[in-house]
DNA sequence: ACTAGCGGGACGCCCCGTTCCT
DNA sequence: AGGAACGGGGCGTCCCGCTAGT
């Protein structure tokens, strides 16, 4: 049995993460995670105290980093960002059709569920989705001065819509757990896309 | 309290289907749900066989229609479905607004937390869906027809973005718990409901 | 198995009254009561709602019950109280002598330890130690008045240190766990009474 | 902090029984004793082998020294016993009332939880509490001589009963938390005590 | 035929005293 | 001496049968 201490927390977390992607964060067993994980509970209580913090520190250390490397980073550089954002879609719904059930998105799944709940995870995944949201304002706006995106829109609701059809795709994927579903969608969001470009 | 047997099971359904919209289905405690409804536990399991068939019943009898009412019968006449679409969605944020927490589509969020873990609910929500997205394709196809909306579009396609839009804007304003994210959002949706109309 | 429900609850509250003068309320396991009495966790907590509460249920019908029985109902007629009290003292002491250990009072011992933490406790056990201080008082005052018991006495206080008296030697009893210890202590009691006594 | 070995298994001592005098002995959690002493447990097991060990040296060291100081040391010169106790338990009752909860004995509160449960407690507590009641008994065979005390008494039996009568009242206001049942137990206790004078 | 509610038992999270590696 | 890891047990909750009675 290992005894470091990162590796453990670490371990913990990311099995956390994929519990609470399969069972939602009421349905996640800590017995479960820990088995999984090989760790005990006393091991888990030492590095949190309760397992509302720990779903806490799995939006903040795990979550957000999904978040960040799929959509947020990839923007980050001067590409043509409305390719960017299909591109990665596409990448996203490749992965998620790998495995059965497709699972959505671990972010909305979450929030979907406790938000309403619990304050501590409303914040935070919020803070996340805000994150998000704000990188697409960012990126758009940088395109639209390169004359890339056509001007006069409002590029806030903008960034909220793709946000949300982004999360609405992915949410009837998982509901429909029918591969096809990503691909209708991810024709939908490049037809959205596009009608942003200037002509 | 009544004696009909009738009521009682109605009673039931839609204490239970209030008692699942605020908590899930897993959250959602049998003994609750008979307290509010005044009901025992042996009426209950003389009407329904077991939790999970509860939520069966729930989703074919009560979400079923609640979704018919709000998406699909206003759009069975011959009114313009851009403007009915929009009008409808603008109706039902107002009603979310009125209270606390916002709850979002109580279909979408009952599908997100059981359809990747139950084939049943599965197989009933997205009976659920398919009809909202049908009635969507059949509206749009007649609106087409009298030169309403642009012809040369995939209408099954288009269909499915709009519910997808649709249940992104409720998913992020159940997340943020911001009423004025249902307003941002109403105005993403009328920008691509318009961009389907002939100029 | 019985489905008789007030021999279960009655069970219940009696070996958990046994156990809770075993090993103290907080070291009372509940799973003990409940092997220990044949029922399930499902039918302990459909009689009662949670340990505390099952406590106090302890308190009021068996621990009062049996202080009644040995404290308050021998003085209701009018026989010689001081004699009564000192007879009845060893009575109860022969009986505890009994068994091993030494338990000393249920009462005294399940107020020691939660009166100071949980009002509830608080106030049901000192309606009891009311309800023999009282008695006490009573029977001397009537004793007074035959001419036995000597005046100019505040009975009040004569009442308190009798029962202080009382519980100081079942506590040293307790502690010693050397049945010795009741006998002198059973001893001193006799004078203590008979130093009220007109000579 | 002091980094002085001896410091640091006093602190632990003063602290852990400042804890079990609060929340009884199961009651007391290592890891509150451990932060308020600002000690961690790799210490706390260096100096004590377990936690039952730990109580016995709360029992020698700690609560021992307390009787001592508040009912042997007084008694040691050749002042009239029968005021010396009467005074010191004034004294004591003083001290009592200034704080809520009312906490009572510290020796009598641990000899109850754990005696019947565990040997080494009961012969520490015995031991204390032999040297408590022979101090007694030397002190009144001492005024006895003088002449202060009546002849013909059990001094053995007369030392017990003050000692029950003593444990008792504090018990009793223990239980009740009501700081005049103080006042009444000492009128209690110097009748007692002026009971065995010589007239 | 239907209601009433007791009883069953598995599992949930959390906390505890203790061990052992560093 | 420091602190991560250990694992068993605590109470409470849950969904669900089943017996009795109306």
């Amino acid at each position: 049995v290992s005894r470091n201490v990162a590796d453990t927390r670490r371990r913990l977390l990311e099995v956390g993460q994929l519990e609470v992607y399969l069972h939602g964060f009421q349905g996640a067993a800590l017995d479960r995670i820990l088995t999984r994980a090989g760790v005990t509970k006393g091991a888990f209580f030492h590095h949190f105290p309760s397992k509302t913090e720990f779903g806490y520190r799995i939006v903040e250390e795990v979550v957000a980093e999904k978040i960040a490397a799929q959509w947020v980073r990839p923007l980050q550089g001067d590409a043509d960002p409305l390719e960017t954002i299909a591109v990665e879609f596409e990448r996203g719904a490749a992965g998620l059709r790998r495995r059965r059930p497709i699972l959505g998105c671990p972010l909305n799944n979450l929030a979907q569920e406790m938000n309403p709940l619990d304050d501590g995870f409303r914040v935070r995944t919020l803070a996340v989705f805000e994150n998000w949201r704000r990188s697409y304002e960012g990126a758009l706006g940088r395109a639209q001065a390169r004359g890339v995106v056509r001007p006069g829109l409002d590029l806030g609701d903008v960034a909220h819509a793709l946000v949300a059809q982004i999360e609405g795709i992915l949410s009837l994927a998982r509901n429909s757990q029918r591969p096809e579903d990503l691909t209708i969608g991810a024709r939908g969001l490049r037809r959205s896309l596009e009608s942003l470009r200037v002509d």
